[in-house]
DNA sequence: AGAAAATGCAACAGTCATGATGCAATTAGA
DNA sequence: TCTAATTGCATCATGACTGTTGCATTTTCT
């Protein structure tokens, strides 16, 4: 969250942070303009509490948008992005991400600030993205006249669409396996 | 608009409506939680004026969707999807809807409600596409073991994607072939 | 057990958006 | 020109959300 952490919380108090952020998350994924309250009564809380933790609104959904980029930047870690082999890495990455963003559709949808943390993890985000990009590149999965940032841009596209139907349903590496495939070949016909 | 025109609006009172749908769709696509207040003056119009066409918030919205909808369908419509041959059809709807969806990006981003004139519109619009894609299939351009419904998504996410960094500066002919090419043919080497 | 922290509850003031109404002035259209 | 529709403006009532505060109660942690 954006605090600086002064002192750590307390255990329960840590809960319910926890517990408003995932409310925040369900409710307003549902109604972006939902109010405190309802967040308030899907996290099981009082709204005061909520108030007391975060001032505004406003810082809510910062601390709710920064908590998803940093969840986001964890997925992609976990796919060693610089060390796999470049075809691995991005499988991994991708069913990674789409559980990730699955859970948090909400909060990694949000416009982000031009200085607000999550814009910095999202940057660096896509610097890793193009970085396996040219792993890839270099290992002729993809053309090397391709320009990598439509490339990236098309490959988060198709992460964000595969998102839509199934909910939660189907296995995430199967989708993975749909996306790269799609992103590296396309719809045309195979040879 | 929702309403059944009973008789013909004055032609003034059109233009006031056609002036609150464009403003609304400038703001909104902005804020999404702006006023009507906010809409009105965009509109050069009262706020009153505004409540006299459309008895509810939601009801303006609404008008706003089905308008847009209905110009969406109108710019796939120009494309000829059924006489044209598939690869001419395809270029010609992309780059009108692209067009379209530029200047309509909230209204056509509305979740659309399952009895909405908007949403029958928008199946309209999907068989339409799916049966150029099959004609495009049984050209040989897409795979035949492809799945069309994912093809189908795949493309409306490039024509989305496509919308976000590029205002309205580029050609939307060259956008298009962009999109008919990344998604005939991925981001892989070619031959 | 005892201090500190966290919570629920109730209440309050302030702000803002909504939707409606009456009236005077303007404008389209026959 | 004459009628009817349209509009702007001012005003009002209503309701919802926000953010804050005080106090009693419960929970954590030492």
């Amino acid at each position: 969250m954006g605090e600086t952490a002064a002192r750590p919380l307390r255990a329960d108090a840590e809960r319910s942070v926890r517990a408003v952020l995932e409310a925040a998350e369900r409710v307003l994924a549902e109604d972006p303009g939902a109010s405190m309250e309802q967040i308030a009564a899907a996290a099981g809380v009082a709204r005061t509490t909520i108030h007391r933790r975060f001032a505004n609104r406003q810082a809510l959904i910062e601390a709710l948008a920064s908590s998803a980029a940093r969840q986001l930047a964890q997925a992609v870690d976990d796919g060693r992005p610089d060390t796999a082999p470049p075809l691995v890495a991005m499988h991994r990455i991708t069913a990674n991400v789409l559980q990730v963003k699955s859970a948090w559709t909400f909060a990694l949808g949000l416009p982000a600030g031009p200085d607000s943390e999550a814009a910095v993890l999202q940057q660096d985000i896509n610097r890793r993205c193009i970085a396996v990009l040219k792993r890839a590149q270099a290992d002729k999965l993809i053309d090397q006249a391709a320009d990598l940032d439509w490339v990236r841009r098309v490959y988060y596209a198709l992460i964000g669409e595969s998102l839509h139907g199934n909910a939660d349903g189907a296995d995430p590496d199967a989708l993975a396996a749909r996306i790269i495939d799609t992103l590296l070949h396309g719809a045309g016909p195979r040879a």
